[in-house]
DNA sequence: AGACTTTTAAATGTCTGACAAATGATTTTT
DNA sequence: AAAAATCATTTGTCAGACATTTAAAAGTCT
């Protein structure tokens, strides 16, 4: 591992991305323990300051862990599933409110994925996450319930649909796409009628999962598509109109 | 922006968090200035190296930028789909290292994703993107070529499929999956005869993309993730009879 | 001998104060 | 008026110190 001092980069970034390099080229292993921030520094030629900012941005991306105390350091950690889901949701969901992604482009996307996943989840489905999936729907339909509630429940439906798949890649993968809509989804005002299409086409999809239909739970999911489409459409343009008078 | 002191939490990762909230929550614009690290020490009592500490962990995320000056500081980035990429191939490439996905769970994630993009990619392709398929189609005919080579000119072919779709949320979701597939491909060798059959079935999506029709790309797509995993099934059984003997 | 307590050493977490370097704004000089 | 020099502000880096946590080692008692 080392650092080029006519660089113009700072500092702890070069080392950052000195250890960030050994870790993906397989120098560090998972759980290996990296030199403490005395050594590091000793190594690097830098102060301790300075290395304990290159662990920082390591260990804001969870490529490494810190432990206080004697057996203490910073060990390579192993990235799980569950530490990089609500990163990938945070940065998705950040992407699209500050890049002016239409509705359109993010719904878009996020039902061509989840069609993906259908029919996998068609075939491979537990009895747990259907039964997510009704208790959901069931949720969907209490009246009284906030715009936002709803919204919350949509996307756990949703996510117990591709969780269905059975893939963690795709769960990971779909986790960014489906979440980050919530926040666009809550700009929308769901009256009663419109809970009352949206339930029954997610009924249409849960059916056709529970058989195992996977083409029949697309088709679903491109009906729902168009149906919220529609909805944030409506939505806009009387917002539009109402700015206007 | 306020921490708790009780917290057990480290202060830059407090500190961190709040700045992070304020953005997320829209306290904290696009291209706003942060006040000065000798400001937001002694807004939240603390030293100046734990500000930078907590700012490095932002920068990290590419959540700020800084620039030193008179006129310098930490402003709000605009998190970009360039600057999210990487960050989503390097996180994702991790993950299947480090977690034992097999062979198969990382490719059927990945074409299924694909496909999920072919019949967009079939409507609304530029020119220029089949061109780079075609031109990719190319080069993997190429005879001499290194088999880290034929996976890079891989990648780009499906990467230009994916960029056909037009769509910008799912070509950075997608950058994940088709990319970290790499190098789990390049473990695998490619005899001339399975190029061929490769370059032979790019051929065939192409074709399909050119003239619009979506579904044969999805099928196209298919049969290479079927043969894909063919070959890489036969690797590691020839893999494994041969540490057995 | 074994279990409990105390001590110790090592590591990260935090603080103070300082200087270096970059950079835009201001002032001075030509 | 233009160019050069100075200045002020801010981040980048360093040195050294103390606080806190933690596990291992040493010591003590039964």
């Amino acid at each position: 591992m080392k650092i080029d001092p006519s660089s113009s980069d700072d500092l702890s970034v070069q080392i950052a991305q000195a250890i960030k390099d050994a870790i993906i080229g397989g120098q560090l292993i998972v759980d290996e323990r990296l030199p403490s921030e005395a050594e590091l520094a000793d190594h690097f030629q830098v102060s301790r300051p300075t290395v304990r900012e290159a662990l920082k941005r390591l260990a804001a991306q969870s490529l490494i862990r810190t432990q206080r105390g004697a057996t203490g350091g910073a060990f390579v950690n192993r990235l799980s599933f569950e530490d990089a889901y609500p990163q990938q949701v945070t940065t998705s969901t950040l992407l699209l409110s500050m890049n002016a992604v239409s509705f359109d482009t993010a719904c878009e996307a996020r039902y061509a994925l989840e069609r993906a996943c259908a029919p996998l989840s068609a075939q491979r489905r537990t009895a747990d996450q259907l039964a997510t999936m009704r208790t959901e729907m069931f949720r969907q339909s209490q009246p009284g319930l906030t715009d936002e509630a709803f919204c919350a429940s949509d996307v756990a439906f949703h996510r117990a649909l591709v969780d269905g798949a059975g893939n963690p890649v795709l769960s990971y993968q779909l986790a960014g796409a489906v979440e980050a809509m919530q926040p666009l989804m809550n700009m929308i005002t769901f009256t009663a009628r419109d809970r009352a299409r949206i339930v029954d086409l997610h009924g249409r999809i849960a059916d056709a999962i529970e058989s195992g239909d996977g083409t029949a739970a697309s088709e679903g999911l491109s009906d729902l598509e168009k149906e919220t489409r529609k909805l944030a459409s409506d939505v806009f343009a009387a917002r539009a109109a109402a700015a206007s008078t």
